[in-house]
DNA sequence: TTACTTGTTCTGTTTTTACAGAACCAGATA
DNA sequence: TATCTGGTTCTGTAAAAACAGAACAAGTAA
């Protein structure tokens, strides 16, 4: 484990906490980036960020059922190796669109709920809404164009790296 | 306070913990987005949410920082009068998109550093890459189409309300 | 069968978070 | 001046979160 890697691990640990996930699953996430290979095992988890079974264990639990982490096993091995599922990254992603839609629609019942005596502050619930109207709209129209761009014959081999 | 508000102000206070905000500034934002004014008093905060006058302050002054709560005062009194940002809403809504840059930030670095060993799992990473590109494209295009249609004079306003 | 590998689950401890209560303070008022 | 109003800050506490360690379980190998 050296200094970068470790660096690296912390910083996406913090960006991963300040998104609302435990430290640990935030942890394994940067620690999953970083390696090479891409896929740990159990044990290999445990080493190298030095924390017990049960949290690892807990950990992974938890991230797999968030949609970030799955595992692979090698044939006919019992061993699991541990990686990000960059297949369901997306569904990741539309957990946080789950917490704008749901406060979209609390917002517009308030809007109904509420009396005519305060028409300024009512018209600037009713625009809070269009902004997540709009965001509603066009978010599942990226996604499409995502999917679009990366699914380029053209583009798909186009792998840069720097190391050789 | 009645049952209705009550439900509101708990399921409001329960989505802003989901989007990573403490219990009680989440019960805060629920309480003036039901209030009628939808500004209130550090005594009327408390008294409805039954809380003691630290956790308000406290409460208030998070709320201030991230640009979700203001306080206007009227003619001349010394009280202050708690209300949601209208105006600043948006900024907060650029810090879920500011975690957004700096995992995005993290994610070109950790490009950089990985061998060339495991070309799909680094191309799977450049296409997640690709993703935050587009959201980090069409973000500002959203915000200023927002701004278009909300300050479309013919619509401005239109309020409806179900209360007469 | 025993024993080992690969985790999981249970129990307890440490750390952090959220809050209460009281002391405190600054400006307005009497 | 004292006193009241409108908060803030300090200190302590209860509850929750994060984790460690040990016991446990299920499959494999010997």
């Amino acid at each position: 484990m050296n200094e970068e890697r470790a660096h690296y691990i912390q910083k996406i640990g913090v960006t991963f906490e300040k998104m609302g996930l435990p430290p640990l699953p935030g942890r394994i996430i940067g620690l999953l980036l970083v390696s090479e290979p891409p896929h740990l095992t159990f044990e290999e988890i445990i080493s190298e960020l030095q924390v017990s079974k049960s949290a690892v264990s807990n950990a992974l639990k938890y991230l797999e059922m968030s949609s970030i982490v799955e595992y692979i096993t090698f044939t006919g091995g019992r061993k699991r190796y541990f990686r990000l599922s960059t297949q369901k990254w997306s569904k990741f992603l539309e957990r946080d669109r789950e917490n704008i839609s749901s406060f979209y629609k609390i917002l517009q019942d308030v809007i109904k709920m509420r009396s005519n005596d305060f028409p300024e502050f009512n018209q600037s619930l009713i625009n809070m809404c269009k902004f997540y109207e709009m965001l509603e709209e066009y978010y599942p129209i990226l996604i499409q164009k995502w999917h679009e761009i990366i699914n380029e014959p053209n583009t798909q081999n186009k792998i840069q790296s720097s190391n050789p």
